[in-house]
DNA sequence: TTGAAAATTAAACATAAATTTAAAAAATAA
DNA sequence: TTATTTTTTAAATTTATGTTTAATTTTCAA
């Protein structure tokens, strides 16, 4: 069990990856500096130090904090016992609602920085592709379930993909749309694309 | 009429923009070096200082000739004669081939540079809705002509470019898949996203 | 061939910021 | 309270690299 102090330290390091983020997403990597992060929290460069080796390892810790986030939720979705167009539609919404909710963590996610260390680079990589697996086995179930109609699977859940991860880009939490008008409507449309007509509802 | 020494020093910029691009996609923006871009054209980083202001209107230039390049082509398909599918078809298979041959121009572009004047901002934000307005037009003829079924043209704009812009992050030029299969695919996939159901082909 | 303009260079300069360090302050347990 | 450990800090250090400069080389027209 984590000690008290533990916990602490657990709980402030979370603190640092949230203000990092916010930032690293505003301003990029090398626009960030480790006072400005520290700053927000009242704290000085110095202090970053004693928590996080240093500044890669914050970005580092980022990436993994939201791929837990990302892959529990794909996770408990693709494991449901919904039909593949709701199972489908699912995994998108969550996928929305999460990038909106950690719209930070997720603009620092598109490219992993060339300064990892190789596993950091392969921890990295490797959720990606479990996460991509995960859209895959979705796509593929429909298929075999003959409510989906997919020519080549990947492919389609690169555009899948691929459209969902520029939401972050554009969003803004003082916008007119709510997330799950988002969701809902990305939903929708991308599910054109792979449900078989004779079933869209 | 361009001079000789003009069109030398023109020349001369595109190659160096071309050199920049490479290094800009592959390191990002502050891991490359104003020394690696000169080195590629066996040149020294000072000479760089002859043919732009700093290294962010070198990337300005970057963003500046691919969305020429850019708006040049979606204005040619925009304005064709052709059925409103043809149409947005063309328009995606048009942005996915220049995407994958511009690869690097197009990588740089996700983010304009926090270090961009205002103005240069202005011109990189106004070219990007000039962009989208070409791909709304398309959808809209589509809606009009009653090929295409789309509740909500911006959505489905921001789902189809997004899906787009994320090619070049994956696409390898050694890979096994052409540039046109990708193109064709995508195309096939994202037009039925949009294509009435009785009139799809 | 020659000299002015253009282009290039090496070296100097400036600065910004990541990281280290050693000391001070705060927290905690005895 | 007091001693020990943890945490924070300010300042020093280091390094990297964008930019400037002044001198040199190249180009090219007359």
């Amino acid at each position: 069990m984590a000690s008290f102090r533990e916990q602490k330290i657990a709980r402030k390091k979370r603190e640092i990856l949230r203000s990092a983020a916010a930032v690293l997403a505003e301003k990029g990597y090398h626009g960030t500096t480790m006072e400005e992060i520290a700053a927000q929290l009242l704290m000085t460069k110095g202090s970053m130090y004693y928590y996080f080796k240093n500044k890669d390892d914050i970005l580092y810790h980022c990436h993994q904090m939201i791929m837990e986030l990302s892959l529990e939720k794909i996770e408990e979705v693709a494991g449901s016992n919904l039909n593949p167009d709701d199972k489908l539609q699912s995994a998108i919404k969550a996928h929305i609602l999460l990038s909106i909710e950690e719209k930070s963590m997720f603009m620092i996610m598109d490219k992993p920085s060339q300064k990892f260390t190789e596993d950091q680079l392969k921890e990295v990589l490797d959720a990606q592709k479990k996460y991509a697996h995960f859209f895959d086995q979705i796509l593929n179930e429909g298929v075999e379930k003959q409510v989906f109609e997919i020519l080549d699977i990947k492919m389609v859940r690169m555009i899948i993909l691929g459209a969902l991860n520029s939401i972050q880009h554009w969003y803004n939490h003082d916008g007119p749309q709510t997330g799950e008008e988002i969701a809902y409507a990305y939903a929708a449309n991308l599910l054109k694309m792979v449900v078989k007509p004779s079933l869209q509802k």
